[in-house]
DNA sequence: CCCCAGTCCTGCGGGC
DNA sequence: TGCCCGCAGGACTGGG
């Protein structure tokens, strides 16, 4: 579930390592299938070994931990995946650990359950080529309607599918989807193609006041508790939640009609079709 | 190019 | 009580 507000709570909270020197690396060991690494455990030590981590950034939905020697540590949750700062887990899970010196926390831990995630160390230019513009689109946070519209705006997509692609604005996933185009009154199976200049209006602000209270709460944690901070503490957004997993339940705006779960390209969309237009 | 189904993985909860 | 199955939804692959 990680998606923008949860991601970017991780990326805070990693924050106490910025100006630490990276004494060791190493990927534990899993009973199951280890974490996808990139590249191989030896160049990855290499590299990163006597590192300082220079500052954190955020790709759509994964941590950037960007160092002194130019490269980049990129942690992609993907579903079940955290990043710990000294705070033990179920060890079973933890897949790759930082030991530091010098900075606000002696070891940071990439934990994952599921192990859908994966952990990257880049270089700059392939930093680039890989999250640049082609293959990121704008982070959620800075589109506006006028960016949705040359994006989307002419895509036949349901306007839900259209808002998880990836290549058309970063960080909103199938949660966030759903939140957003309730709060902007839209139905979820509109066609990009159809909305007109004021809906994307409505689109670009829902998604700003939905994503920035989302981290303001510090994301939303599910019913399988999954979701943790870097310092082990669930989010509280899931206590906002308009009609995630809620069907059946009475629509929060309009007091009368009934949320309804529908399922588009595999995944569950929640929406009430009163409001939502 | 555009779009979608299938895939990876584990834990949980509903139905029987 | 225990078992089985469907579901959860990140991003990538392969195909129409």
């Amino acid at each position: 579930m990680p998606e923008l507000p949860e991601v970017e709570t991780m990326r805070r909270g990693v924050e106490p390592i910025v100006g630490a020197k990276i004494i060791a690396f190493e990927r534990l060991p899993c009973p199951r299938k280890p974490i996808a690494l990139t590249p191989g455990v030896p160049a990855f030590r290499r590299r990163v070994e006597g590192a300082r981590i220079e500052r954190t950034a955020r790709a759509g939905k994964r941590v950037v931990l960007w160092l002194d020697r130019g490269d980049a540590i990129i942690f992609e949750p993907r579903m079940t995946g955290l990043l710990l700062l000294d705070e033990p887990l179920d060890p079973l899970y933890a897949r790759v650990r930082f030991q530091f010196r010098g900075g606000g926390a002696k070891e940071l831990v990439y934990w994952d359950r599921r192990g859908l995630g994966n952990v990257r160390l880049l270089s700059e230019r392939e930093f680039e080529q890989t999250f640049g513009l082609d293959a990121l689109g704008p982070d959620a946070l800075v589109m506006t309607a006028e960016l949705y519209r040359e994006r989307l705006g002419r895509s036949q997509r349901a306007v839900k599918v259209a808002l998880l692609d990836q290549r058309a604005v970063a960080g909103i996933g199938n949660l966030y989807a759903s939140e957003i185009l309730h709060l902007a009154g839209i139905h979820p199976e509109r066609s990009c193609r159809e909305l007109k200049p004021a809906q994307w209006q409505a689109i670009a602000a829902a998604a700003l006041e939905v994503l920035e209270l989302a981290i303001r709460y510090e994301g939303s944690t599910l019913s399988d508790g999954t979701y943790r901070n870097a310092l082990n503490k669930s989010g509280g957004y899931q206590n906002q939640h308009r009609v995630y997993a809620k069907a059946g339940e009475t629509c929060p705006r309009c007091q009368k009609g009934a949320i309804e779960r529908i399922v588009q390209t595999q995944r569950s969309t929640f929406f009430c079709r009163r409001c939502q237009k």
